[in-house]
DNA sequence: GGTAGACCTGGACGC
DNA sequence: GCGTCCAGGTCTACC
């Protein structure tokens, strides 16, 4: 490794509980290991990619009493303070270290069931522009076909780091592909000229054209310049937001729904499929489809503007009941297992 | 506004 | 090993 420095975290952050708490630790090019409760990725810095491992040490360098915590960051190469600045603003999206302690309590109070274990925090991509295509990629589509695609995507067209390992492709990078190769391979399909069109919008950093329909309700977004940061600038509103997100290519009300948790905005729901499921085999609902959706809305409805949290640690518990702690998931054997059907 | 069918891939299943 | 069926959310055409 060529360089090592820490990242400070708020006090009550656990990596292998908060960075194995969403589905994406398990999508390249993120790896945990459980054996070592290290986390591994590849982030793309600008001119250069570094593979770096991420680890919590207790006191005298244990596994034990991490919580709040710094993390440890081992790079492969050492990167300039511009570089190590990059890599640490990526993580700290990852792990979403601006959230502080006090808004993971906030939570607590609102749903008290997660208090015991301290979940609050939910793992996302190092940019908004890979959570785009991540909720692309998890659509209409087996978990396993979203493993295939996002390591596919990362080898195809992401920047290499030292170590031989990709980073996630940026959107202007992506934006130079040919829809016709992101098929033939990445393994996409029908997503390919979706993903090229996300890519040029993020790229020229522009988002969509404002709708009339949108517009006479007085919804707007930047069509020329910062649409990244108008999207995670939390003086946007929700309305605005899911609005906007709507008329991008592939997003539909499941793809806008989880793009707003991962944007932080947890007061929407995006129901699927594996909401059916839990609605039916957990919750004891029955009933045909659209009743069971608006069940599932009422029984989050006290949750207010937390509500996601609250669903998806009922979908994580359900899980970990089902595969061991989320900790000791592996990619290639539980990780592969964890969702609807097989379980 | 609501609905049906196409889109594409990988896994499950039957033979 | 091969062929068929199915799951999955979005988009478009149609009523």
């Amino acid at each position: 490794m060529g360089a090592r420095f820490q990242i400070a975290t708020p006090g009550d952050f656990v990596l292998s509980r908060d960075a194995c708490s969403y589905g994406y630790f398990l999508l390249a090019p993120n790896h945990w290991e459980p054996g070592t409760r290290e986390f591994r990725t590849t982030i793309d810095a600008g001119e250069r990619a570094f593979t770096v491992v991420v680890s919590q040490d207790g006191p005298g360098g244990s596994r034990a009493r991490v919580r709040g915590r710094p993390l440890t960051v081992r790079a492969d190469v050492a990167p300039s303070r511009a570089e190590r600045d990059a890599i640490a603003a990526q993580l700290a999206r990852m792990f979403r270290l601006d959230e502080d302690a006090a808004e993971v309590r906030a939570f607590h109070r609102t749903d008290p069931r997660w208090r015991r274990t301290g979940r609050g925090r939910l793992m996302r991509s190092a940019t908004l522009f890979e959570d785009v295509i991540k909720t692309v990629t998890s659509c209409n589509v087996a978990w396993p076909s979203t493993i295939i695609m996002n390591r596919r995507l990362c080898e195809v067209a992401g920047r290499a780091s030292a170590s031989g390992l990709h980073a996630f492709p940026s959107a202007a990078r992506l934006a130079r592909m040919r829809a016709r190769t992101l098929r033939a391979r990445c393994n996409v399909g029908y997503r390919d000229a979706r993903i090229v069109e996300l890519a040029r919008l993020f790229a020229r950093d522009a988002g969509p054209r404002v709708p009339p329909r949108a517009a006479a309700r007085g919804v707007s977004w930047p069509v020329r310049s910062g649409f990244s940061a108008w999207l995670e600038d939390r003086r946007t509103g929700d309305d605005a937001v899911r609005a906007a997100l709507l008329e991008l290519p592939g997003i539909g009300p499941y793809a806008a729904a989880n793009i707003m948790q991962l944007l932080g905005r947890y007061a929407h729901l995006p129901l699927d499929s594996e909401s059916l499921r839990h609605a039916r085999t957990v919750l004891g609902y029955s009933g045909p489809d659209r009743a069971l959706m608006e069940k599932l809305h009422a029984h989050y409805e006290p949750f207010g503007e937390h509500r996601f949290r609250s669903y998806w640690f009922e979908l994580w518990a359900f899980y970990e009941q089902r595969r061991g702690p989320s900790w000791t998931w592996e990619r290639e054997t539980t990780g592969k297992t964890f969702t609807a059907s097989k379980l």
